[in-house]
DNA sequence: TTGTACGCGTTATCAT
DNA sequence: ATGATAACGCGTACAA
């Protein structure tokens, strides 16, 4: 086992001193070319590389950034995920992805950890508890501490940092729309509770296109499912008792699996009745018929956080201004709405 | 903006020295009463917490592990990933992920990265492209720098070190042997080039259920695409020449994909023709028919590589002995199959 | 051109 | 009971 090598031990094995190997590596002009070429061989013939830790120690700066979500197995945060790890690489960052899932206690915990100087900066998505509980002390205390933070899609107002967020309020609106035009006219939505930021979001802007048009709202065609959580019967019941047209969706699973009720119940999709849901994942590539979502264009997301904390991380200047960054989201049409 | 505040600053303020106050804290019994409350209750009040980067420079052990995969965006590999990150947790660990997507250049660099003093050990999955090249020497020097690194799914035997697998060669054989009892007369398999370990084990699995049944294997009832990519055709085309009355497919996105393909011809399932996907996805489960997999159990999985890397992380002793953890997969039934 | 000394934050050993 | 010192690995200002 060839353990890693140091600078004290080029120095040793070479006969200088350790600021000398320091210096050659670095190619510095104060280093004769004879020495610089020694050191330089002899580093590479061992393969020395230099040691982050004591880098990061050196430079209060570890190159590292704290991602804590609330799951992973969801296909949104994944593509966040993949687009955070995409863009910080490339500026040779490293991520280190915490799950709070869906538990405030977990979100405090892996924040402290972290905190203590492990990472550069956060990006975060709050947990669901968290946005019920209202209680963001733990991110004030790392924002008081000087470490930046990005929040991401489940936001709080409560906290000055900066956020990347989708329009949700008018994903929402635009999918409604879209039901309107094509004289849809029971047009009901299938949500979670309030407490979620982004299922109220949506939830308006589909309050917003009906109250805009001669249809008018109506509660009734609003249901709410308390929890995410799948409850065959809540759903079943409602879209019996309602027999609406028309359905959008605050998520995927809410729609493929409304769909898979109605067709069962003998309804063709889309012209009986059709369905758009949110989040553009296998799910609705897949499904049968595949289906028509307001895509949130996750990677796009993750890419714009890790700038925007990067950026921050890496400017000198302790400018106390914030930004939020608001992406449009799009609609994918596909087989569970006409074209 | 209140800073971290270090040994340094609280013994400054104490007007003691610094190793006192690091004892103090440590309630060590060498300190006296006095001092020690004293010192604890100013920690406690400036919330005092112990510089991680510096604990690992003076320790050499990080807490952290480096998780490097192929792909996230893979229901398959979140999974792991939350299983990993349960496991880590728990006993302090963070976790690191890092994206190879697919890449031997993105493996060797992250590898790198990552093994100059960022991590205690890793946790992988090889790309397909280094499976396909067959270079394993980032892999070498990392374990000969004594490293301890498990592979688990998408291993090779080059290496010495802990692996985990699933026995996929008896997940394809109990799918099989699921089509023969039921009386299926022609099974297909729908699978990717043999480079992908798990597939080519998946495949052994299912001519091997044959070949012990009257059947016998024929090679014209086993499609090879040669990438992950969807190609339309070519599945279209082989599910009409070959008219299998069974299907047994090497992920959830072939099969499904298949399915679509078949309904539209008109087919029924699982009556005219059966299906079986690998992988126990959000895809199988909202399937329309809800598809039968063999099922992977990822967050096991996760949780074993876990376990079976921090016990070697914290075993003194420098065991040189390797053990390779099989796990094995399930069938779970849904309505792609008759009952 | 090369080397010394110090500091990053912590802990462990040894001295007082 | 408390403190001084060295060490982890590196970089750099300063000295020689």
């Amino acid at each position: 086992m060839k353990t890693k090598i140091t600078l004290k031990d080029i120095a040793r094995e070479l006969e200088v001193s350790i600021s000398t190997v320091s210096k050659a590596l670095k190619n510095s002009e104060e280093i004769s070319r004879d020495t610089k070429e020694k050191v330089q061989a002899f580093a590479k013939l061992y393969n020395y590389k230099p040691n982050n830790i004591a880098i990061s120690l050196k430079n209060k700066r570890t190159k590292n950034i704290g991602v804590v979500i609330p799951d992973i197995v969801h296909h949104f945060f994944t593509t966040v995920i993949r687009g955070i790890e995409k863009y910080a690489n490339a500026r040779g960052y490293n991520v280190i992805v915490c799950l709070s899932e869906e538990s405030f206690d977990k979100e405090v915990i892996n924040m402290e950890m972290l905190a203590n100087g492990s990472i550069d900066g956060f990006i975060m998505s709050l947990s669901s508890e968290t946005q019920q509980k209202g209680d963001y002390n733990h991110l004030k205390e790392v924002t008081e501490q000087g470490i930046p933070v990005v929040l991401f899609d489940r936001i709080t107002n409560e906290i000055d940092c900066d956020k990347v967020v989708i329009d949700d309020e008018l994903g929402g609106y635009i999918a409604t729309k879209k039901f309107i035009e094509q004289g849809k006219r029971k047009i009901a939505m299938i949500t979670t509770g309030d407490y979620l930021s982004v299922s109220k979001a949506r939830t308006m802007g589909y309050q917003k296109a009906l109250s805009e048009s001669s249809l008018g709202v109506n509660d009734d065609l609003v249901l709410k499912m308390p929890s995410m959580e799948m409850d065959e019967n809540r759903i079943k019941e409602f879209l019996e008792t309602q027999k609406p047209d028309a359905v959008l969706c605050v998520n995927e699973i809410f729609a493929v699996y409304s769909m898979r009720l109605v067709q069962k119940s003998g309804l063709k999709i889309p012209d009986d009745i059709s369905f758009i849901g949110f989040t553009d994942g296998v799910l609705s590539k897949y499904a049968n018929p595949s289906l028509t979502v307001v895509a949130q264009h996750g990677e796009k997301m993750g890419e714009v956080s890790a700038k925007m904390l990067i950026d921050k991380i890496e400017s000198e200047e302790e400018e106390e201004t914030y930004q939020t960054k608001i992406l449009e989201p799009t609609l994918v049409i596909r087989e569970s709405i006409n074209q």
